[in-house]
DNA sequence: TTAGTTATTTAATCACTTTAATTATAATTA
DNA sequence: TAATTATAATTAAAGTGATTAAATAACTAA
């Protein structure tokens, strides 16, 4: 345990004024002692060793037309520190570079099929995506304060340790060592669903919001529970694992030998497998004999195939009836749908509003807003820096690289 | 928001040391320094003035055998403070008067139903019952530093509102300033799932556990949560409403209007209304024609009655399946199950046990341990005391009251 | 121009922990 | 038995970060 001593006041009270610079994008000292509750005094000494470091600047006086002196507003220095994200997927990899206010300034995107690949493979292939999309976005590797990778499956984030993985067999894995053995940048790793849920409290839909959940629509589904203002992983990193929650008890057998589990139902994998069946019952009349893709699914329901709708509009009532559990149970402000799955737009999510608003007591409901944002791809590796970012804010005199 | 200041420093290593001396029992100031991470001297001087103020004492000295100096044992005083919960339910009132340590010095348990009552007499039967349990323990009232009252319903701590109980039907209630108003000592309340769940994070089975769920077997159903050792309350405190899952999807219609809730098979309100249909069908015969109570039926249940031993075997189920949805979405340490359904006992819990062996991913079951600890109505109240108790650790130079 | 108002800075002070030195008390060793 | 070693607890001095109060800066209104 770590004593309270004055190392710890002077990290929360840094930490506390470059957090409401962030969240107010341009702001007084008088503000800031305001937000924080910190004398003006201290405001002055700790915004003067943060311009000092480059890390603030003072942008502009505000004139207001109020008596008085004009205030002096601060700003973040975007370019003050870059951090780096990376999400591995079963069949691609993503990377983002993002500066201090979490905007991408560069990013790559490359599919390759990880599954039961070699660890090194894996590691090799990221550290060359991390140089090329370093390159692109006009840096070099010297600028980088840190990395963040989102990984599929159980993470210990405070070990580095990767202990299952849908992508590989092995056994604990430590892959926050072997790359930083490989790159020499402070690095991180977490869950997935954990890093798109950080980057929107950060950066996203969760900004101010103590309470929210995200689920991901990706081969499965995923949950990231932020709980008082804290992301919640469960004892052992397992929490979220809300694909094996049962919602259709006469449904079909899941992998888990459970039956009717929402990964049974939702998901690209289920889903796709869904299709296949459809059109191989001559439901879905399909040219060709390539391999069914999810895009492609969804195109056709699109233009009106009305058997792959069903499979749609089914996935988007069963996800209802799952978040009208979540918002029994957690009473969160929002939820926050992302992943690549949101493409299936309207035909899955009205069923799924129809479904929350049938099973749902409706006092709760309107405690929460569910919200569908637009999507892309590289939102997960954004969400892998932000692991970073917020580290960063934590303590910045500590984690920052000087600007050269 | 408060600044980071010295008091807060000074706050948190006063509060670590307490809580050391808690967890340990006796422990010496090395090993103080040891566990907090604070100095030998910092130590020294904060102990001293908790000794000042009869917080705690010098115990006795360890002879360990070991070279040097022998360690002087520090204990804390129990007498420091005493602190009273009172637990309001339907149909009874409990209050128990508790030491610095939890343990309960005194208990009253009365029956009454306070169904649609006057709040005036409620809180007038309250600040009777504080009375006479005080009284009890041989205690004066100006012993007492503190009050905790747990509420069934939606009770927002921070402002000491009442928003909605199923008690009554009046809107928004101050409970906490009018019960102030009549005692005139610091009070706190909190909805009663939760205050159960704070005893149980302080003196029960959540010691030590950061993630641990609470069930209450009532009226009807609670769930109390503790995340990252916080208790997670949820947007607007209405997080944990457990009754109103899906579980029995071809169900009875439930009062929230959907079908097959928990709330519908589980509780003594749904077994209760069960047991009287099967009185009614002929397929409980049964002596005279009083109101049935939830005890007669666990009686019978037990003496072999097989119509009413499948209500309970069926909530046991319907409970096992909701604790592997839990399971799934929180993977908690601990599943501590509460409350006087408890009663039900094996005919319920085995059910319960093949439920969520058959529903749950037996890597997360593994994880988690399922615990019905014994169970005593004034549990309830000392879990109100909790409340109290807790405020009393985080700050105890503000709170104690003197001893006289 | 002057008074009033707000923003920011500076200087002095305070409160807390830490480090280092010291005292206290025990077992071990010669 | 006396010196040595080890551990516990205390004391004194030093360091540090926030706060308060006073000073300065920069503006508006009259």
């Amino acid at each position: 345990m770590p004593s309270a001593n004055l190392d710890l006041i002077r990290a929360i009270n840094q930490f506390n004024i470059l957090n409401s610079i962030r969240i107010r994008g341009a702001v007084s000292r008088s503000e800031i002692a305001d937000m924080t509750g910190q004398s003006r005094a201290s405001v002055t000494t700790i915004t003067a060793q943060m311009i000092d470091k480059g890390m603030i600047f003072e942008k502009n006086t505000e004139v207001t037309g109020e008596r008085g002196r004009n205030r002096v507003l601060l700003a973040l220095n975007p370019d003050a520190a870059f951090v780096v994200g990376v999400k591995l997927a079963a069949s691609k990899m993503s990377c983002a570079v993002c500066d201090m206010q979490g905007e991408t300034r560069g990013s790559i995107i490359e599919y390759e099929d990880f599954r039961h690949k070699n660890i090194d493979f894996i590691t090799g292939y990221m550290e060359q995506i991390i140089h090329k999309t370093v390159e692109k976005a006009g840096l070099s590797m010297d600028s980088v304060s840190g990395l963040g990778i989102g990984v599929p499956g159980v993470v210990d984030s405070s070990t580095g340790t990767c202990h299952w993985s849908p992508l590989y067999d092995a056994g604990d894995f430590p892959l926050r060592d072997r790359i930083f053995e490989k790159l020499n940048i402070k690095t991180f790793i977490e869950n997935d669903a954990n890093t798109l849920t950080l980057a929107h409290q950060w950066f996203g839909e969760g900004k101010g919001v103590d309470n929210f959940l995200v689920i991901t629509l990706e081969e499965g589904v995923g949950l990231g529970i932020m709980a008082n203002g804290q992301l919640f992983r469960g004892s052992r990193g397992f929490a979220g694992e809300m694909g094996h929650v049962p919602v259709a008890p006469d449904g079909e057998e899941c992998v888990c030998g459970k039956k009717g589990c929402l990964a049974t139902v939702l998901g690209a994998i289920a889903i796709v497998k869904q299709a296949k069946r459809a059109a191989e019952n001559g439901e879905w009349h399909r040219e060709g004999n390539s391999e069914i893709t999810f895009s492609e699914v969804i195109g056709a329901a699109k233009s009106g195939q009305k058997e792959l709708a069903g499979i749609l509009r089914r996935a988007g009532h069963h996800l209802g009836v799952g978040l009208s559990v979540l918002i029994n149970i957690f009473n969160p402000q929002k939820i926050i749908i992302s992943g690549h799955g949101v493409e299936a737009g309207d035909l899955m999510f009205n069923a799924m509003e129809e479904a929350v608003n049938r099973h749902t007591f409706s006092d709760m409901l309107s405690l929460t807003k569910i919200i569908v944002p637009e999507w892309q791809h590289t939102d997960w590796a954004k969400g892998a820096a932000s692991l970073v970012l917020q580290e960063l804010y934590k303590s910045p005199f500590n984690t920052i690289r000087p600007v050269i």
